[in-house]
DNA sequence: TTCCTTCGCATTGTTGACAATCTATGGATC
DNA sequence: GATCCATAGATTGTCAACAATGCGAAGGAA
């Protein structure tokens, strides 16, 4: 991790960023209750900032706290990540749409091209979902800051981002369905290159449902326990 | 304001509720520069609790901080709140769709009664906006908790309303059109009675978007600035 | 044996002092 | 007269000690 990220990098964002990851990686487990002290020792850092990323954290929804009794990280519900799946489902889809109106010419190149490397990915490392997942990630942080609606933008990747991916390092699996993810990936991007917003929207909204129903079916299927 | 709301409540909590209130009722004005001292003295903290208040309102889009430079308020601009309407038009389009599925019929009868009152504040005192803004608030308040939806209920109530109503504060007018309104909530409140989703949202998505077209209207016939 | 009470300890919340950084004012130079 | 630089002041970031609260272990009573 770079010791100096921006000009003015202050020990909070630090304690904020390695919190932020060592959740989303599973480092620290949900459900674990964790200790200030413990953690100070762990990122060489003092209560003070600690507690300053605390409160965001759990601002965000990333930790529950008790006052006098800890923090716990959050432990989402199999149906608490389907309704996520649900919020991504209509924000993503205004987002599809803004982005069909707004983004640039380059920006849809560059999409396409993002779109190309993932599928040689896909082919090059059959199965291995880690990549696979930052792939489709990529994919969905373009588009979200492509709509240019700076709200929408701050908070699915500030929020809903981090939590999906939080199960999604733990599942160890992106959607389970790469090469028809990527498909529907290429339709979107092509909805947008045609400034076609209500299509990329209702694709979009397709495409983050069918996630969710994949997910579901694994679940139910007692593939994959929450 | 009560000395102690839960049996822990710490000064964090107390400051972070403080600002909020500050912020959205316009004591603090967007863009305002505030220096951490002179918070302390004006609600009787200290600067530990005090910042770990300001992270969070950071954290929640209300605040913005550089570092070594102090924290201003949010400033939104006319172009930002009409972002803000579109995303609350399908989140609370989506609210609408699984309140519908979800509330109870108790709920569903309270929320009725509720609407009642609105009918009666609208007729006894009108022109006064400021009862018509909370009723509004009360009204989209039920439906997002209503959603069962936990993590929607917490971002429509914990980050966009305090957006918007900063800016419904300031401009001292609910969307102006009371009766209109009231009308079309009693509609979203029949679909949801009849447990039709999907007519749900399609009445809430309707109603956002009209009150989101009114302010528009207004802005750009310079009744309102912001 | 099981439940309740009580006490001690560990952890969290709070405070005030210290260090680092930015902004503004004033002066000097072009 | 305008621009740049330097210094001073204030403000923010950080730290370590102190106070308050919750949790658990130990002991006694039913």
């Amino acid at each position: 991790m770079p010791e100096i990220l921006s000009p003015t990098y202050t020990r909070a964002d630090e304690a904020f960023d390695c919190l932020q990851t060592a959740i989303v990686k599973g480092d620290l487990a949900p459900g674990e209750k964790i200790g200030e002290l413990e953690l100070c020792s762990r990122f060489n850092l003092t209560r003070g900032p600690l507690r300053e990323a605390l409160g965001r954290l759990e601002s965000r929804g990333l930790l529950v706290r008790r006052p006098h009794a800890g923090v716990k990280v959050v432990s989402v519900s199999a149906s608490e990540l389907m309704e996520l799946y649900r919020i991504r489902e209509v924000m993503e889809g205004l987002a599809a749409r803004q982005a069909a109106e707004r983004m640039t010419d380059q920006e849809i190149a560059d999409l396409q091209a993002t779109l190309d490397s993932h599928e040689r990915m896909i082919d090059e490392a059959q199965g291995q979902a880690y990549y696979q997942a930052e792939g489709d990630y990529d994919f969905h942080h373009r588009i979200a800051t492509g709509s240019r609606n700076t709200k929408l933008a701050q908070m699915l990747l500030g929020d809903l981002y981090y939590m999906v991916r939080m199960y999604r390092y733990r599942l160890s699996t992106s959607t389970g369905r790469p090469q028809r993810a990527l498909g529907e990936h290429r339709r979107i991007v092509e909805a947008i290159a045609q400034r076609d917003g209500e299509l990329a929207e209702f694709l979009m909204k397709r495409h983050i449902n069918a996630a969710r129903q994949n997910i579901e079916k694994k679940i139910q299927e007692g593939e994959i326990t929450i």
